[in-house]
DNA sequence: TATTATTGTCTAATTTTTAGACAATAATAT
DNA sequence: ATATTATTGTCTAAAAATTAGACAATAATA
């Protein structure tokens, strides 16, 4: 881990990134496991350069995990609680991986680094997940996408800073167009419409909901969709950029 | 300036405040000026010192401009492009305070600790200007109330920040109730009425104002308001805890 | 050609919002 | 005392938006 030397990092302060995606009627998020005894789990996350801006410093963690570029990115909180630090973590990792690579990998100057209390800025991603391809950064043994009601144990805060994302997701979501950003380019209205009823974990009629989303006119309808069941085609439609 | 030296504080980091008051039908501001050669002005500020939270550092820093202990608070934002440092502030001071006391009274290192590039916590804070007793810190020369619209400019991207701010208490203000903290705890409909009106910038409605506010059903009619007026006395209203 | 499941859309019912109206009232003027 | 004035409290109708119900259209299969 000799990329946390020195200054080239502000020092504690982090970034969490809970990276939504959406696949058969499920809200997902994106989590990596450590590769360390214990199964932890851990939000992506990391930290900003002195020459780069925060949303740069997502955007590059972001890319780092999904191989994406161009990312629907939204700063939603900053946690900055007292007893935010990695100590408990690293005591536990110490205790369990005593003969392994783990915790010896951390020189002194590391650890006091790492360990040190932090605060975080959250941000949230939505991707459209068929494009993505989960990458694991060095320091972990997995990367995968789980549902939101099935999300591991994650260390300190994470798990609650998934809460405030999706929290903030909800707010935003009738305010902003951003829900489109988790589909993929060309859709249904049901597809639409069953993404919508995932994220609020409410049911909408049918009828109002699709004539609601026509009346925002920023969908084009384009030809049909010919799945070979028995019944009439629905159109596809596609964000109007 | 010793206050600055050494860990005490989280290396980097800043909070700044936006302080809102009302009175007299205006939507005012608490801005400090600095006490140097030049009118600089500066959002209320301060660093987060290692031993407490976030929203502890704000309530300390709110605190000694106000005096006021329990303010409402909201964080909104951080702020965290590049350049966000007081490099050029701090030139313009050194031209301008040449043979003054106040470049001279920061040494070396802490000339290096406050002009390196800071991520900004964004605060706002609403409170009664009636119990506000304005106070200015030691590096300040004076310290006042700001119609929102004739703020002085300000440092850095304070003036965007205070943007930033109203933005986000009139997105909370109908999903909260928080509008009554602005306002003395004993008001009339019209008073309410006003700081809406005053905050959103656009007219409402008397007659339905009125019924929409009652419907809340968070406030407790009092006695009437005699004043002396050739007319019919509203009723005193409280906001219910 | 009938059947089935689903979609697209129309309309009525209901609820909410907006606008208008007017009586009640506390002082002042006559 | 009584009329006048400015403002408040509240009612109701009109308009708009939301919700619920209905049904025809359609693409496959039986």
């Amino acid at each position: 881990m000799q990329f946390l030397n020195g200054q080239d990092y502000i020092q504690q302060v982090s970034i969490d990134c809970v990276i939504f995606g959406y696949q058969k009627k499920q809200l997902k998020v994106l989590v990596p496991k450590l590769a360390l005894k214990g199964d932890f789990s851990s939000l992506p996350g990391g930290f900003i350069l002195q020459n780069e801006s925060i949303d740069q410093a997502a955007r590059r963690i972001l890319q780092a995990r999904t191989g994406l570029k161009d990312i629907y990115l939204e700063q939603f909180r900053v946690f900055g609680d007292l007893g935010r630090n990695n100590m408990p973590f690293f005591e536990q990792i110490v205790g369990l991986n005593q003969e392994q690579q783990g915790a010896e990998s951390f020189n002194r100057k590391e650890l006091e680094w790492i360990t040190r209390r932090f605060i975080s800025i959250g941000y949230y991603a939505l991707v459209d997940i068929h494009q993505v391809v989960p990458q694991k950064s060095e320091i972990d043994q997995s990367i995968e996408w789980y549902t939101i009601n099935e999300l591991p144990s994650m260390i300190m805060d994470h798990n609650q800073i998934v809460d405030d994302a999706l929290q903030s997701l909800r707010l935003s979501l009738d305010q902003k167009l951003i829900g489109f950003t988790l589909l993929p380019e060309i859709f249904t209205m049901k597809d639409l419409q069953e993404l919508y009823e995932t994220i609020y974990d409410k049911p909408f009629a049918r009828n109002n909901f699709q004539k609601k989303m026509l009346e925002l006119d920023v969908l084009d309808r384009l030809e049909k969709k010919f799945t070979g069941a028995a019944n009439k085609a629905p159109y596809l439609y596609r964000f109007r950029k």
